[in-house]
DNA sequence: TAAGTTAGTCAACAGATGTTCACTAATGTT
DNA sequence: AACATTAGTGAACATCTGTTGACTAACTTA
C-alpha cells in the first residue's frame, strides 16, 4: 500500500517530467535535448534579469524558472559566472550583427544616420533582453561579468572607428580621433538602446521621441568634426 | 556559579559593544549617536557597492560591515530600499555641489570645458562611492533606486541645458535643442565619470587619457553645434 | 538485445537570509 | 531621584541559498 503510493507518485513525476522529450531520429536526441535544456536555462536566466541584476540572481532561482532541478545546472554550467559569461557572448552577437547589417547596405552619408537608428530600434526590439543585459551589467556590480562586456563595447568601437574612416566626411581624420568619435556615438548608442528598453510597450510616441533625439545626437557628433579641428581646440594628439 | 558565569559574560558584551558612546554634553548625545550609527550604515552599504550592485546587497552584510546587529538596522530604515533611496539622494547632492562649483567662476566660453573636466575629475575623487553608485545603479535591476536615479539625473540635465543658453556661443538655440545637447554632456560625463572610477589608483596616466578624451568629447559637441543646424540638419522640432 | 553513458531527479547538508521579540542600559525628562 | 524612552543586543524562526551524492530511465552504441 504505502509502496505502491510511492511508486506511483514516481512514475507519475516521471511522466510530467520527461514526456515532452522528442523521440530519437537520427541519433542525435540527447545532445539536442540537452541543448534545448541549456537554452532554458540561458531563457529563464534572461527572464529574470528583466527585474534583476545579475548578482542579485540566485542558481536556484533560474533552474527553478527553466523547470529543472537545482542540481541540473551543474550539467550545463560550473557557476553562475560561467553562464554569465555565455550571456555577454549571446549579446554582443546580437551588438555584431547590428553593425553588420548597416554596413550591409551602403547609403549617402546622411543618410546613414537615419538608417543606422533603424537598424538600432529593430535589433532592441528584436533582442529586447540582451540589450537590457548588456546596458545594466555595463557598469554593474559582477566583475567578470562587467570585464568581458567593457571588452567587447571597446572591440565594437574600434570596428565602427574602422567604418567611420571610409566616409567621405571623416576619411582625413587620424584613427586616434575616429576612435574617440565613435566612441561617443557608441556611447550615445547604448544609452539610446537602454531609453528605449524602459519604453512601456503600449506608448509608441515616446519611442518616436527617443530615436529622432538619437538621431540628432548623431548628426551634431558627424558634422560638428571639421568645425571642431579647424575651430578653438589646439591641435590635439591627432 | 552558573548565574555568575552568565552575569559577567553580559557585562563584558555590554562593555565591549557600547564603551565607545559619548558623553551627553548638551542634551542631545542619544540623537548624536543614533545618527552616528546611521551614517556607519549608509557608509558599510556605499563600502560594499564597491563590488556588488545593490540588489545584490543582503540586510545582514550592511549590518554586520557597520558592526551591529541585523536588527538594529530596522530602527534606521524600514527596508534596504529606504536605504537605496538615501544613497540616491546623498548622491546627487554631490551632482549639484558639482555643478555649483563649475558655475561659481564663470570663464571664457572655450576653457570652462577644461574647467568642467576639472572639476568633474576633483569630484569623483572626492566622492568615489557615490559617482560609482550613480552609474552602477542608473541601469541596475533596483527599479525604485533606478528611477529615482533617472529622475534626478534628468533634472541635472535641465538645469545644464539653463547653462548652457546663457553660453554666447548657444544662446540662440531653442530649449529643445539646448536639452539634447546637454542630454549628450551629460551622458559623456557620466561615461567619463565611470571610467574614471575603474583606473587602478596606481595609474594616473590612464586618467590622464581619460580626461583628455572627455575634453575632447565635449569640445566636439560644443563647437559642432552651429554646423550642425546650418548643415544637412532639416529644420527639426527647434 | 545487452551493456554503457548521462541529463535530470530527489534528498540531504550546512550556512545565510529577513524579520520578530523580549530585554537592557544609557539617555532624556520630570 | 524616580520615571519614561529607545538604540542596540541576543536569540529564535522559517525560508532560502549553493553544492553533493546516489539513483533512474531515456538515449546511444556495440
Amino acid at each position: 500500500m504505502y509502496i505502491l503510493d510511492t511508486f506511483t507518485v514516481n512514475v507519475r513525476i516521471m511522466l510530467a517530467s520527461k514526456k515532452l522529450r522528442r523521440k530519437a531520429r537520427d541519433g542525435h536526441a540527447r545532445d539536442e535535448q540537452k541543448a534545448q535544456t541549456r537554452q532554458n536555462l540561458v531563457a529563464a536566466a534572461l527572464k529574470l534579469l528583466e527585474h534583476r541584476s545579475f548578482d542579485g540572481l540566485s542558481l536556484r532561482e533560474v533552474t527553478r524558472e527553466a523547470g529543472v532541478v537545482p542540481g541540473a545546472f551543474y550539467r550545463h554550467f560550473r557557476d553562475m559566472e560561467e553562464l554569465g559569461l555565455l550571456l555577454v557572448d549571446e549579446s554582443m552577437t546580437s551588438l555584431r550583427d547590428m553593425i553588420r547589417r548597416v554596413r550591409a547596405a551602403p547609403v549617402p552619408t546622411d543618410n546613414i544616420i537615419k538608417r543606422s537608428v533603424e537598424v538600432l530600434v529593430k535589433q532592441v526590439h528584436a533582442h529586447r533582453a540582451h540589450f537590457r543585459f548588456v546596458a545594466r551589467e555595463m557598469h554593474g556590480g559582477f566583475g567578470a561579468v562587467r570585464q568581458a562586456i567593457r571588452r567587447e563595447i571597446q572591440a565594437f568601437t574600434s570596428e565602427l572607428a574602422l567604418d567611420l574612416g571610409r566616409l567621405p566626411l571623416l576619411n582625413r581624420w587620424s584613427s586616434a580621433d575616429l576612435q574617440m568619435i565613435s566612441g561617443l556615438m557608441v556611447n550615445a548608442m547604448v544609452l539610446t538602446a537602454a531609453a528605449l528598453i524602459e519604453v512601456p510597450a503600449d506608448r509608441p510616441e515616446r519611442e518616436q521621441q527617443i530615436t529622432s533625439e538619437a538621431e540628432k545626437q548623431l548628426r551634431l557628433i558627424i558634422f560638428g568634426v571639421p568645425q571642431w579641428k579647424s575651430g578653438a581646440a589646439p591641435p590635439g594628439a591627432g
